[in-house]
DNA sequence: GTCGGATTTGACCAACTGGTCAAAGTCAAG
DNA sequence: CTTGACTTTGACCAGTTGGTCAAATCCGAC
């Protein structure tokens, strides 16, 4: 691999207001980046592949972008605040139960309508996460803990059954990116059948009987 | 990548009893691969990590087995069958709430005890598992569907509480390889308490919860 | 229409990688 | 201690890959 030189070269777009071209080509390259990174991995991806893709040359691919790592990291940080949305939406003021089993839906619903930003997350995280290690320590661990405490306090208030607040948040997670990151391996078991037909109810069963209070 | 020849070359061990060396030779392949496939997946391994890790040159590494992929599948087939044993452990002339409960702790146990296994199906599953298609479409497939009609049975007796059979065991094989395929998020979330310390309570509780019978 | 910045690209490069080969070194049975 | 099979290795090779560069082309504001 040769080392980055970045000492002239191209200008790269400017950080001014970007042109329509920027705009639509950056798209472009991050929607190409997904599609290749989630099916092949950080190293697995080349990117001669995604410039394809994207319907670019790889140098010009290159002039939006420093390098693959720049490409990659600029997905990372777009796409995981969308994908923590749904857990940022459990609202504490509302009806226990039914936030979490509403969380637990929208989950589920995530994975099937963006299994590639799913398995995205999982080789990077399965592979030790080296390039998200920051962002999981900071942001998705404070929003953990802020959550954890409002579902401790949910079953301290006798309005869940009581269990490990982190555990149930992790046990939600596995459960539904599991259809999205293991896709492969459910559709070959399943058969004809849609994993996604049973899904919802199968969760959401799952949960009433895990935390519906006595 | 060059094309394979494989007509002349190196004779190859032949099949005959192994020797001492290659017994031992092999086995160091097997451990270092594992260790290194595990942690990159098979396109981000490359052969010279293995041998180096398993204390041979490459071209020695080469003589044992003809390719990297040849590597890998070897691998993949040795380690399928154990990683198995939980889930065909499952007694169908046992108590079946307690049979259950007894192969969600095997199988988290098996995380626990064998992460870098867990990883490596892992990897390959989440990028549509190519090298593995014909071993989940048969072997697993038809292990899967004997255990599912055994607890489809359970349930009918009313021995547990009704659900999906095969959602149900996706549930166990998420839930319990989560703890190993996502350790550093779970790990990083936790802070200093080890996740294994609560997990299997959790499970217990889960699961418990989940399927005893009214 | 023109002009300067924004885009695009063909030709390259050096490092990396999977794999090959012939020669050299080792080992165990006779 | 020989000898033939088994092991090991240094030197290579060709294809791939991330990245660079100078020159050419395009575009929109004046």
């Amino acid at each position: 691999m040769p080392r980055q030189s970045r000492t002239k070269n191209a200008p790269m777009p400017k950080d001014r207001s970007p042109t329509r071209i920027q705009k639509k080509n950056r798209a472009a390259i991050l929607e190409a980046a997904l599609e290749v990174f989630s099916a092949h991995g950080f190293r697995g991806a080349t990117v001669d592949q995604i410039a394809t893709e994207a319907g670019l040359s790889k140098p010009n691919l290159l002039y939006y972008f420093p390098s693959k790592e720049a490409i990659f990291t600029a997905l990372l940080s777009e796409l995981l605040d969308t994908w923590l949305d749904p857990l940022r939406a459990l609202d504490p003021d509302g009806e226990p139960l039914e936030e979490m089993l509403a969380y637990v839906q929208r989950k589920l619903q995530m994975s099937q309508d963006f299994p590639r930003e799913s398995r995205l997350f999982a080789n990077e995280i399965v592979q030790g996460a080296p390039r998200m290690l920051e962002a999981l320590s900071t942001d998705l661990k404070d929003l953990v803990e802020e959550k954890a405490t409002v579902i401790d306090g949910w079953m301290s208030a006798g309005k869940l059954k009581p269990s490990h607040p982190k555990h149930l948040i992790f046990s939600i997670w596995s459960l539904t990116q599991h259809y999205a990151d293991f896709d492969v391996q459910v559709r070959t078991l399943m058969g004809k059948e849609d994993p996604f037909d049973a899904a919802p109810a199968f969760l959401d069963t799952f949960y009433r009987r895990m935390l519906t209070p006595a």
